[in-house]
Formats: C-alpha cells, sequence, structure tokens
DNA sequence: CTGAAAGCGCTTACAG
DNA sequence: CTGAAAGCGCTTACAG
C-alpha cells in the first residue's frame, strides 16, 4: 500500500506522549483514563492527520475480524438481492460487514470457499446454500465456526435459520389459481435435496388434496432457467414425478382421467 | 476467538525447525529453498494439524486486506445481483473478496461507509452510487484509494467506469414500441443528477425525434417504486418536464396537440 | 539450506 | 494518570 496512512505513533510523536496514551485517548471506552486537556489534543491531532485506526492490526490482537462470511448458491439471483439487503443492513449496524462469497451448488466448491473465508478469519458464517443434510454444516460445527441459514433449512434443526414459510406460500398460490377457476395445475419443484424443493412440493400436494384434486409434479434438477424450461417442457410431454411417498398418488395428463 | 487455530510456530514446534524455514515451505514461491524432505515433512504436518495461513498477520505485514469494497445504492435492488455476480466471480477468480455494502444515495453516510472500508484497508473501491459530478470519487483520488464505476458514471472521466449503453437501450425500447404500433410515448426518467437518468433521458428523446415525434418525459426524484408511480401518476396528470435544452422542446399531453 | 530477529499497527496487562 | 513492554501471526531481509 503506497497511499500514506497516520499510525498511532505519528500522532504519539506529534502529541509528545506515549503510543499507549493515544490508544487510551482514541478508545471511547478508555478515555476517561486520560488528562481530559491530554485526551482533547490527542484526539483534535488524530483528526488533523486523518487517522483512521487499522483494523487489521486491532483485530490481529484482538483475535476477530469483524468479518461475516455469506454463501450464497447463486448471486445472480435477485432473490438473494433483499435477503443480501437484510444482512448487510443488520450487520453495518452492529459493526460487521458481509464478504460475500458466489459458492454454487458444489459442496466441494463451497468448502474451499470456506476455507479462503476461514483463512480471513471471519466471525461466523450464513449460509443461503444448504442442502437438507448438509455437509457443510457439519463442517463448521466441528471447526466451532458460528453458522446460520437463510432462505433453506437442513431436515434436523441442528443451527437456527430463516426461513419462509413455503407451505403457506403453496396454499396461497393454490387457492389463487382455484379462485381464477383453474382445475389442472402443475408444480416445477425445485431440487428435492434442498428443504425449498421439498417443503413447496408437500405443500402444493397437500394444498391440492385440500381442494380434492391431485397435482402434477415435476422436480426441476435445479433453481435454473434451462432447469426450469426442461422440467416443464416434460411435464408438457406428460412425465411427472416425484411424489412423497407420505402423501397422494400424484397423478400425469398421460395417465390420469381426472387432470 | 475460542476456537483451535493452528499457527506456523505449531507446525514449527512439531516438525523440529525454525518457524521461518515453515514459513518458506508453505510458501509454494519459497519452497525451493527448503531441502525437498524437510519441506515435505512440513506440509504433511501442515495439512495433519488442518493448518489455514492468518492472512489477517499476513496482510497487516504486507500492507494489504484482499478485500475490495463494493458500494452499492440499494442492495436489495435485483440490477444489482448479476453486477455483483460478476463482481464475485472475477474477484475471487484473483484472489480478493467483496466486502459489500449498501451505501445508500447520501454522500455523508456514503463516506461513513468509505472510512470504515479504509479503516479494514480495503486495497480498492467499486461506486455504483456515483453521481454525474461524485464527492466520493473526489475523496477516494485524494486518499489515493483505487477506484472504479459500475452501472453510473461521472460526466467527466475522471476514473474507469463499466455501464451499459443506455442511448441503444432507449432508441431499441422506442424501436419497439413504434413497431408495436404506439405513437404516444411517454418516459419515466431517473434522477438527472445521475448518468443512467440523464443518458436515458437523452436517448429516449434522441430516438423520439428519430421517428420524427416529441416524447413526453417525467423525472422520477429516485430509482424508487414509489418515486416512479408518483412520476407515473404525474404523467397522467399531465405534467411533465425536464427537456434538455440542446434538444427538442418535450411536450406534454394536456399541451401538445401532437400528444 | 536454516536460524535469529525485526517489524506490520494495534491492545492490554504490568509498573510506577 | 502515563510509560515501557509484550504479543497477536505473519514475512523478509540479514547472517551463517
Amino acid at each position: 500500500m503506497n497511499r500514506p496512512v497516520t499510525t498511532i505513533k505519528q500522532i504519539a510523536d506529534a502529541s509528545g506522549v506515549h503510543p499507549s496514551t493515544v490508544s487510551r485517548a482514541l478508545d471511547p471506552k478508555k478515555r476517561h483514563l486520560v488528562a481530559a486537556d491530554v485526551a482533547e489534543r490527542i484526539v483534535s491531532q488524530a483528526e488533523a492527520l486523518g487517522y483512521q485506526p487499522n483494523r487489521l492490526a486491532a483485530n490481529l490482537r484482538l483475535g476477530r475480524s469483524d468479518l461475516i462470511g455469506v454463501l450464497l448458491p447463486d448471486i445472480a439471483n435477485p432473490v438473494f438481492a433483499p435477503i443480501l439487503g437484510g444482512i448487510a443492513e443488520t450487520l453495518s449496524a452492529e459493526g460487521y460487514a458481509p464478504i460475500v462469497a458466489d459458492a454454487g451448488n458444489a459442496t466441494t466448491q463451497q468448502i474451499s470457499f470456506v476455507e479462503t473465508l476461514l483463512s480471513q478469519r471471519v466471525d461466523g458464517l450464513i449460509l443461503a446454500t444448504v442442502s437438507q443434510d448438509d455437509e457443510l454444516v457439519g463442517f463448521c460445527i466441528r471447526r466451532g465456526l458460528p453458522v446460520i441459514l437463510v432462505n433453506r433449512s437442513e431436515a434436523r434443526d441442528r443451527v437456527s435459520s430463516v426461513v419462509s414459510d413455503d407451505d403457506l406460500g403453496m396454499q396461497l398460490a393454490v387457492d389463487h389459481l382455484a379462485g381464477l377457476g383453474h382445475r389442472h395445475i402443475a408444480h416445477v419443484a425445485g431440487p428435492l435435496s434442498t428443504s425449498t424443493g421439498a417443503l413447496r412440493r408437500d405443500g402444493f400436494v397437500r394444498a391440492m388434496a385440500h381442494h380434492g384434486w391431485r397435482g402434477v409434479v415435476r422436480e426441476a434438477a435445479g433453481y435454473t432457467r434451462e432447469a426450469g424450461a426442461r422440467a416443464a417442457a416434460a411435464l408438457l410431454d406428460g412425465e411427472a414425478t416425484s411424489q412423497p411417498s407420505s402423501l397422494p398418488t400424484i397423478c400425469s395428463p398421460s395417465v390420469c382421467s381426472t387432470c
């Protein structure tokens, strides 16, 4: 870094005191340990020199980074924009900053991102990437790295998560379509290995059953336009799949007279 | 940080060599300075202990952070999702990580975010927030902090920017509507203090003029749904504004017989 | 090829 | 109330 940065030592020299005194004067919680006039002199000297404390140094000493890693499966997916917004807002209010990684859905790649974050000494992780039984969550738990989930949850609740009510969502969607007079409704489900895929599928089947109907479900290979298009095409070709065994059998237009 | 982390010294102790030798063995570029067998022993020892170099410490020494600050005016706006995606992808390929800040449009707040980033010793800044003559850009230039712009640009090109071709975009939009048979076209412009607001407005007027038409323009107070709604309502009420003096006068439905 | 030491910029016991 | 010193975990000249 070739641009000039002011250090505590420079302020100490300029103020004619010991660096430790500068450090105290500049810390609101320790300022009371310094004579009022000396503190004031130091503070104005610091301002004059445009002092910005080096948090890299402070954090090395304090064993933290003030950084929270955020792992997203697809950062370019607008779903995550407001989620990231909430994360950034709350973190910055608490003195933290988010360091975001577009980690995809492959566990090995995710772990490599986490190792990078670990070497940056992130203080915790927010994962939007998890599968129903997520390897990375186990990894974090074993390393003692604080972690919470957003967007998707695990099947067993090892850690806290913030997710939407997919069951209610599907109920509202089905009821809305039913209200418009539709009867033959199909659902392109997200990957059933994710909580969102499975819960929305279940919610759809349940909501349809509530109307006395059987829905058609087709699982998409991923949360992408391409996978959605393939699933929709398959659906139109009469291939339906993926019914949960505990729920009513799902029919396909080609085999079921109800649809 | 209460979770255990391995250090170079620990590896040195476990391998019976001096820390500096460990440091060399672990750095691919310096490994050749170490006897092959010793290097191998150290490397496997490091793996066994799950060593993750502390980049906080390394970077303090090296005077960098491997962090690039990204300032967005509204992180919850999906426009920025793919932009952030491209930034994250390229940065991580180069060994950097983005630290994103939702800094809004107010300069004072933006500067306070930048001061935080500065104390984290970011190696550079990407601004998606700039106005046509941006105070923050001047601030960064004065501090010698590398900065580039995305999404919006300044009127004078003090620093590099990556933006879309708004003139072409408006031309395509107007031609599309014209092709559908529309003749009376209004444009809700973004704030004219931003390059996007001004350039799209200009592009719209130019594209309309190309068809021999005069367009109606209404400037919105900001890039929000609410501001857009207010501008559209005003437009419907017959209030049009904001023509650039160098371009044809813009009419309003209430005063112009052409519209 | 290896070791001993200094130093990045902080913070915090420990003395006085 | 203030100073002197150690140490966070690295990297890199400087010796040998």
